[in-house]
DNA sequence: GCAAGGTC
């Protein structure tokens, strides 16, 4: 039998049915569905199975799994062991890897497709040792290609994999020993810990750079003089002084004084401004536009997927700006003549030539994103919609001419001081007409020329200061990221949810927090290492030459261990240090404000049974306290609500969007509210008479409370719930649910 | 419980 591996799913549908003489044959196999065909020139059957991408993890042996027993260095040399993630995979592998006499690797063109297929191909040659195999490479699942690629297999790049398999080892061993040292340091211990990994972290030290760069900033006063002007046919025109910020007020000031109420024209320039046609999508260029128009970096990538499985666009993971020669473009931009595109589909397919741009970037991985086939509205929801609109146009914009502007620059003397103002008309709307997203506005600006005089019905002064630069949006982010060479196509994204999800930042633009800055300062300053993007041009260059076979992947690895020992050691040399500016930075975090009773600092807590709850540092003298949600991470945000003075606060779960509790104090007086309202709708019962008439209030609670000096339903009712709760270890929502009953 | 990379 002749086993073909694709790397995914769908791929392996897809070239059985391009191979197969007539529809092939789906059969399960330990639970995965595959397809078999017999070809007429083989003797045997083939079978194409799909895998899921890598279907084996690297990982610890067992052993090093305690944090509190296992060092951080000792992860460095640890084994290294291969376990599958994939079960029903790995077992139909087995299963048709035992009967294959011959099998063919057909992953994705890339560093990671071929390892893919080595793991694929281990896990045959232990229950098929001498199985014979070959490879074949594809850029695109078109008739053409993947005929094309089987008449002509080559062979496996066992060099190329194995470079594959450098950077996991690197990635595992350097991520979890500095993960575990930092978190360990910290006192971080379960899901709380503290990450650090080749790409998470330097990705974080560009948040937190930007966010010390805009906490130096010192904003400049400055100011802008402008007049309104009106020309003989009344149309108004704005104008500005040619000084567009003035740095010294009397300057402003003094212009402001001799403006007089005529204006003449000393000058009109026009000029032509093209704008250039845009490049295909690859991910990066799609996630860009998405979070242009609205789209989280996940959710776009999440819904591209979903896009892509139901076949309406193609693969949405690339890196390539140029479509391959295998696509039959104008194929595609048929599909939509009919439909809700077609004018715009039909007026590309009457052009004499389709020409597509081309971006900077072509790679053999998959083509770029493109529509794949004629959706219907009512197929997709509106999300869906949306952005399966936005590849459509930008497909279409690709093959379309450059757009062109009319600009209209023009002087203006007012008592001897020159204004100008600037106008833009868009007179060849091009490839725009197709693709409408961010399009500049049109100025228009009336018929001037030169010698006009104009009247000068107002005149303003606007007092304005330099703002510090933004914080980096998501998609910002990913497209420094991808510059940078961070991460991939399929991981970026990924990595900035991590962050999300590990605490460590929070909003859009991305804002991280104190312990961020903790994290990123300690890594700096001992183990600068993992905090900058080189190490990742350097590993790159590493598994080049691995790839190339100029060196073993054994060399590599051994030098990059020698130098994690060196990091640690520097790391354990300044232990005491680490320890406790993290330590600082995490309470910096859980800093609320000031104590409305008392001025004291109010901050996140923890009491004795683990619940949270926001408390005074002047306690016990001061009684304050503020309930908190029992689960999700607690993030404290840059926002202080105005009536209340204290921080709004956020909170993360893990796999749901974060919840923006906002005040905790108005949270908390909106919550008692509605607890009141829901009580008024109840009908009336009496107030229990004694405490053990409470509902859900048994001998055993009774006798805690009345240790707690909780004797009767009226100090129950008058006792502060959190505080109760830390004396008596009664759950504080249980007590207040009581107190609810009593009141 | 630790990373990053595939895929869903």
């Amino acid at each position: 039998m002749h086993l073909i591996i694709a790397e995914k799913h769908i791929a392996a549908k897809r070239i059985a049915k391009i191979l197969a003489p007539k529809e092939p044959k789906q059969v399960r196999v330990s639970g995965m569905d595959t397809f078999e065909y017999k070809d007429p020139d083989a003797e045997d059957r083939t079978v194409v199975m799909g895998l899921s991408g890598h279907i084996v993890q690297l990982d610890f042996p067992k052993a090093y799994n305690n944090w509190q027993k296992v060092d951080a260095n000792e992860l460095i040399d640890a084994e290294v062991i291969t376990t599958p993630t994939h079960v029903k995979i790995v077992a139909a592998l087995r299963k048709l890897g035992k009967e294959a006499t011959h099998v063919t690797i057909a992953t994705d063109y890339d560093r990671e497709g071929e390892l893919i297929g080595v793991e694929a191909l281990n896990i045959i040659r232990k229950v098929n040792p001498d199985v014979e195999f070959d490879r074949v490479f594809y850029s695109a699942i078109t008739k053409t290609e993947i005929e094309g690629a089987f008449e002509n297999p080559a062979s496996i790049d066992f060099d190329l994999a194995d470079a594959g398999h450098s950077r996991q080892v690197i990635d595992l061993v350097w991520g979890a020993s500095l993960t575990r040292y930092l978190s360990i340091s910290a006192g971080r211990l379960g899901k709380l810990f503290l990450s650090v990994g080749r790409v998470q972290s330097p990705t974080l030290a560009l948040i937190v750079d930007k966010e010390k760069e805009r906490q130096a900033f010192v904003s400049k006063p400055y100011w802008e003089v402008n007049a309104i002007l009106k020309d003989s046919d009344d149309a108004m025109v704005n104008v500005q002084h040619k000084n567009s910020k003035f740095w010294e007020k009397e300057e402003a000031d003094a212009v402001m004084e001799v403006v007089g109420d005529k204006a003449s024209v000393s000058s009109v320039e026009s000029s032509k401004k093209i704008d250039k046609v845009p490049t295909p999508f690859n991910t990066t260029e799609f996630i860009g536009a998405a979070s242009s128009i609205g789209f989280t970096a996940s959710n776009a990538m999440r819904i591209a997927e979903s896009l892509y499985t139901n076949g309406f666009i193609s693969y949405p993971r690339t890196d390539n700006t140029v479509y391959p020669e295998s696509i039959d473009l104008r194929a595609q931009i048929e599909i939509f003549s009919k439909g809700p595109f077609r004018e715009y589909a039909q007026k590309l397919l009457a052009k004499d030539k389709l020409v597509p741009t081309r971006g900077k970037k072509q790679t053999t991985d998959h083509p770029p994103i493109y529509p794949a086939s004629l959706a219907k509205k009512s197929e997709l929801n509106e999300q869906e919609w949306k952005l399966y609109e936005l590849v459509v146009r930008r497909f279409f914009a690709t093959f379309a001419d450059e757009a062109e502007w009319e600009t209209m620059k023009v002087r203006f003397d007012i008592s001897g001081e020159e204004f100008k103002a600037n106008g833009a008309r868009l007179v060849q709307p091009g490839w725009r007409w197709y693709y409408p997203y961010n399009a500049p506005q049109d100025r228009l600006l009336p018929a001037l020329s030169e010698g006009d005089v104009l009247d000068v019905t107002g005149k303003e002064m606007l007092d304005k200061e330099t703002q510090p630069p933004g914080r980096y949006g998501q998609g910002r982010l990913i497209k420094l990221m991808e510059d940078l060479g961070l991460g991939t196509k399929a991981t970026r994204h990924e990595i900035i949810s991590k962050l999300y999800s590990r605490a460590y930042v929070h909003g859009n633009p991305l804002q991280p927090t104190k312990t961020s800055f903790a994290v990123i300062e300690a890594l700096e300053k001992y183990a600068p290492t993992i905090t900058k993007h080189d190490m990742t041009s350097q590993l790159e260059e590493d598994m080049n030459r691995i790839a190339e076979g100029n060196v073993k992947e054994e060399n590599v690895l051994n030098e990059s261990r020698k130098m994690l020992h060196e990091v640690l050691a520097e790391l354990a040399n300044n232990s005491e240090n680490i320890s406790e500016s993290l330590r600082a930075g995490l309470r910096e975090d859980k800093v609320i404000g000031e104590c409305p009773d008392c001025g004291s600092k109010l901050m996140v807590r923890r009491s004795k049974r683990g619940s949270r709850f926001i408390g005074c540092n002047g306690y016990p003298d001061c009684n304050f306290s503020l309930p908190l949600p029992k689960s999700g991470q607690i993030i404290v945000t840059e926002k202080v609500c105005e009536e209340h003075g204290i921080n709004h606060v956020k909170i993360i779960n893990p796999g749901k969007r974060p919840w923006d509790l906002g005040c905790p104090q108005c949270n908390f007086i909106e919550w008692k509210k509605t607890q009141e309202e829901e009580k008024a709708k109840q009908p009336k019962v009496p107030i229990p008479d004694k405490i053990t008439d409470v509902p859900g209030i048994g001998k055993v609670t009774a006798e805690k409370l009345k240790n707690a000096e909780i004797d009767t339903v009226d100090e129950l009712r008058q006792a502060n719930a959190i505080e109760l709760s830390k004396i008596t270890s009664l759950p504080a929502g249980k007590i207040m649910k009581w107190q609810e009953l009593v009141t």
